[in-house]
RNA sequence: GCGGGUGUGGCGGAAUGGUAGACGCCGGGGACUUAAAAUCCCCUGAGCUUUGCUCGUGCGGGUUCGAGUCCCGCCACCCGCACCA
């Protein structure tokens, strides 16, 4: 108890060691206690930790250090999303290979990470560029190609000329490759899909069952699953064939005054030798495909001299081909209905096609005319034959019924999720596990030939996939007939390498990819923490995987992750110059209420809040504020203020109000002093009540993930116990605000509980207890209002009488003021709370 | 266009229909100090005729003894999806 500071450069590093000696987060399986998966995110290995990373693993911190206080066995892993193209742009730039880019920054950032003290079992690392992990997931691609979920066909693709590859679609910027910028083509290439839109069903349905999941992240994926119903039927064409077309809205069948199709549907694609045709398509391939373009874009249509047969009326309709019908949804060929629907509105309306009315608000506007725009409401069916009369739902499902009995359509589902092309021509990823055999075409790799690994010796400097270009390594031999065949050597989507992983956290046997026993005793994830970001695709692709999985009997969980929670992301101020270029928090000063440039004074524009990035130049790197305040400091910043799923504005303010605190507490905790009485009864048990209230709150709070309240009791109670005079309540008090900030501040915790005398380490403490009865105030504040304004409080017993409270309300002499002798018409008083005079 | 969210002091934000602004940051004043740092104390929504009163949670209505909270109608901003038939 000799120094009055607390340091940080000493006691980090200090304890994050004993912790690591002693394997305080090492979860054992074996374990009676039950059992928490928390997990977050695991980080791709760029280079460096980020704001956002540490935010992100402190909220998962504070609650996997709260659940073993709780008595839980907890399992809070953290490994590698290691593959994927930063590290084959640094190669093709820094001619380094991939593999020792990626292990030197895993090597910089596991450094970064133990020093901000998390509570990881470190002994379950791993990155999934290890061979040992994507030898298994080449193993599970196999079971899935086993069960029929794996299947190859022809897909287009955007295709870099310059770099010879495969782009995603957020890859290409304006119709340009994003790293070339040479102009992206449409090719066709032979490419692995997994059956997602198998699970479709399965995957809306058990979006019910994720009560813990954000209503946003749930809605967003049953967007993008996007189930719609409807009728799909065939129009009889003038030349003798039949086209499909798919409608959500068979009830207006008899508005259609047209039918268009796409400009690559087989339909338009059989006209192409008359030059107009051809030239028309290539219109329409041209146009945007950015979301301002297709705001504006203006529906175009080619007639073409095919008619198709109504199926009702037997009218014979003009077939168009139009730039707004996608071949990819449906049936790539649409019934117009312009009465009904903005788009056949605006289309019928350019090419002077009838816009009939065939839904109205009421029977006696069947004849109302159409207005400026289609009417896509609810209504009454009209002009419609035997449909008039009814209501939308009911002539939906007249027709669908019609067309099933007069077999030309049937009643179907569309989906708008694809099924997942998993196919990349790139060298840093897994090797999909398959050899084409000029026999027997693609046959699988057998298992006990896994991993399929990757070459090392790798040329970076010619552009197109190195799997490609290496003199030996696609060749090889059929596994049936051993003749010479070709490996496959396209890599898997790195998605995929993400899909499972939580699996690999959880067990990690060398033969087989987890087992089984252990996921069961693991699974689900408890907690997972991340960004918003991923709301889609990694927690989509993981939930599907999971379903396959249990589908092909490996175990029996369906959903991976019981309670997601998205974290908001590290904002900061922006400094800008007059030119229109960025200055970092460091390069800028605040002179008076005006920020200037450091360098030479020159006078900056203080802008809006903003995610942290390297563009804007406000980022703050963790390890220069971890080097001056100390882990502790870093992590309550993170956990202060603002909501966790709300963006969190960094500010040095705001950081050095953390440090002083940690200080503040450092200050407190040297204060315990056993030989203490006390002083007032009253002010003791005042005291006590608050530090066994923070006990029950705190802990509702970090399970709520409310870790901003919990911030804010803890502030309350190192007020009060500040305040108070040295003795047992006020050592009581010290001590609990001890465990309270061990999750959140476990440097300072451990310093302060091993000078405590305190048994072991804080990290293996529990949660502290409370008693019940301590949380009970005898005395409470009553608020006293003359209609509904207030006018006084008062001090009363709890539990008063409502006769006792009204005449202590009456005699305030506040109120009778107000009152003014005015007739009291009627009191209403809540018990504990308040007293409402009426006149 | 469709879907979702948010709106409370100078700022981040609290508030089971019951004392709006807890807690933190900024700011102001003071104590200690030769001085500074550190620390501690007080003030800090606006206005007014200041023992107190009035107004105040994006705007306009409503329900209620009582509304930041519930209902109806608007506005603004943010996010996601987007020619999905």
């Amino acid at each position: 108890m000799t120094d009055t500071r607390f340091d940080p450069s000493s006691a980090d590093g200090r304890w994050q060691r004993a912790w690591e000696e002693a394997g305080t987060f090492t979860a054992d399986s074996h374990s009676e206690k039950p059992k928490s998966y928390i997990l977050e995110m695991f980080p791709y290995p760029s280079g460096r930790i980020h704001m956002g990373h540490v935010r992100n693993y402190t909220m998962g911190d504070v609650l996997a250090r709260y659940k073993k206080m709780q008595g839980h066995e907890v399992l809070h892993p953290m490994g590698w999303d290691a593959f994927g193209m930063p590290a084959e742009n640094a190669a093709m730039e820094k001619k380094v290979h991939p593999g020792e880019w990626t292990h030197a920054n895993i090597e910089g950032m596991k450094k970064q990470l133990k020093g901000i003290g998390f509570a990881l079992d470190w002994t379950r690392e791993f990155a999934t560029c290890d061979p040992e992990y994507y030898g298994h997931e080449q193993s599970l691609f196999l079971d899935l190609y086993e069960a029929g979920l794996v299947y190859r066909r022809s897909s287009e693709v955007n295709w870099d000329p310059v770099d010879m590859t495969v782009l995603a679609n957020e890859q290409v910027i304006d119709g340009k490759g994003w790293r070339s910028g040479a102009e992206v083509e449409k090719r066709k290439l032979d490419q692995w899909f997994l059956k997602i839109t198998d699970f479709a069903d399965d995957l809306l349905d058990g979006l019910g069952e994720l009560k813990d999941w954000p209503d946003k992240v749930r809605l967003m994926q049953e967007n993008w699953i996007g189930k719609s119903q409807g009728l799909e039927f065939s129009f009889e064409l003038s030349d003798g064939t039949k086209l499909p077309v798919y409608t959500t809205r068979p009830d207006t069948i008899f508005g259609a005054s047209f039918v268009a199709v796409a400009a690559d549907h087989p339909v338009a694609q059989s006209l192409v030798a008359d030059p107009k045709v051809a030239a028309f398509i290539d219109e329409c391939k041209k146009g945007g495909t950015t979301a301002a373009a297709l705001e504006t874009a203006e529906k175009l249509g080619y007639k073409t001299p095919i008619t198709a047969k109504h199926p009702f009326t037997g009218t014979d309709l003009p077939v168009f081909i139009a730039n707004f019908v996608l071949m990819d949804y449906g049936t790539g060929a649409v019934m117009g209905v312009p009465g009904h629907d903005q788009r056949d509105f605006e289309f019928a309306t350019k090419y002077e096609l009838p816009i009939a009315r065939v839904v109205a608000k009421d029977v006696s506007l069947a004849q109302a005319p159409m207005g400026e725009e289609a009417e896509a409401g609810d209504g009454v069916i009209v002009n419609s034959d035997f449909l008039d009369g009814m209501n939308v739902e009911d002539a939906k499902a007249d027709v669908i019924a019609k067309a099933e009995t007069g077999g030309w359509g049937e009643g179907t589902t569309v989906w708008r999720l694809r099924d997942w092309g998993i196919s990349r021509q790139r060298y840093w990823g897994t090797p999909i596990p398959i050899i084409h055999s000029p026999d027997h075409g693609p046959v699988p790799v057998p298992k006990d030939q896994l991993p399929v690994k990757l070459p090392d010796d790798i040329d970076f400097d010619t552009p197109g996939n190195p799997l490609e270009r290496h003199p030996t390594w696609k060749h090889t031999t059929c596994p049936i007939s051993g003749k010479p065949a070709l490996r496959e050597t396209d890599t898997l989507d790195t998605f995929v390498n993400s899909s499972w992983y939580f699996l690999r956290f959880a067990s990690q046997p060398d033969d087989v990819p987890f087992d089984p026993a252990e996921i069961a005793k693991w699974m689900p994830v408890q907690h997972y923490i991340g960004g918003i970001e991923h709301a889609i695709l990694h927690l989509l692709y993981a939930r599907f995987w999971t379903r396959a999985m249990e589908r092909i009997g490996k175990f029996d969980v369906k959903e991976p992750f019981a309670a997601l929670f998205t974290q908001g992301m590290v904002t900061h101020e922006t400094y800008e110059l007059g030119d229109g270029s960025w200055l970092s928090p460091d390069e800028v000063r605040k002179d008076g209420a005006d920020w200037v440039a450091i360098e030479d004074g020159a006078p900056v524009t203080a802008g809006r809040v903003v995610k942290m990035s390297k563009s804007k130049k406000n980022v703050v790197d963790p390890d220069a504020i971890i080097a001056e305040y100390g882990a502790d400091a870093v992590r309550w910043f993170m956990l202060s203020d603002s909501p966790p799923e709300r963006d969190l504005p960094w500010s040095q303010d705001g950081i050095e109000g953390c440090g002083r605190f940690v200080q503040r507490l450092w200050r407190l905790f040297q204060q315990l002093d056993t030989s203490a009485t006390g002083e007032d009864p009253k002010v003791d048990r005042d005291l006590a009540r608050k530090a066994h209230q923070a006990i029950v709150a705190v802990a509702e709070d970090i399970e709520a993930l409310s870790f901003n309240k919990a911030v804010a009791r803890i502030y309350e109670l190192t007020g009060a116990t500040e305040k108070a005079k040295p003795s047992e309540s006020r050592n009581f008090a010290i001590r609990t605000l001890m465990s309270l900030v061990s999750p959140m501040m476990p440097h300072l915790s451990e310093e302060a509980w091993s000078q405590a005398d305190g048994e072991g380490l804080i990290a293996d403490a529990d949660w502290p207890t409370h008693d019940p009865a301590m949380l009970v105030e005898d005395e409470v504040t009553i608020a006293i209002q003359h209609k509904g304004k207030l006018r006084d409080t008062i001090t009363a017993p709890k539990g008063a009488a409502k006769e006792d409270l009204e005449a202590l309300a009456l005699a305030s002499e506040k109120v009778q003021r107000s009152l003014d002798g005015a007739e009291v018409r009627k009191v209403i008083v809540v018990p504990d709370r308040l007293v409402n005079i009426v006149t």
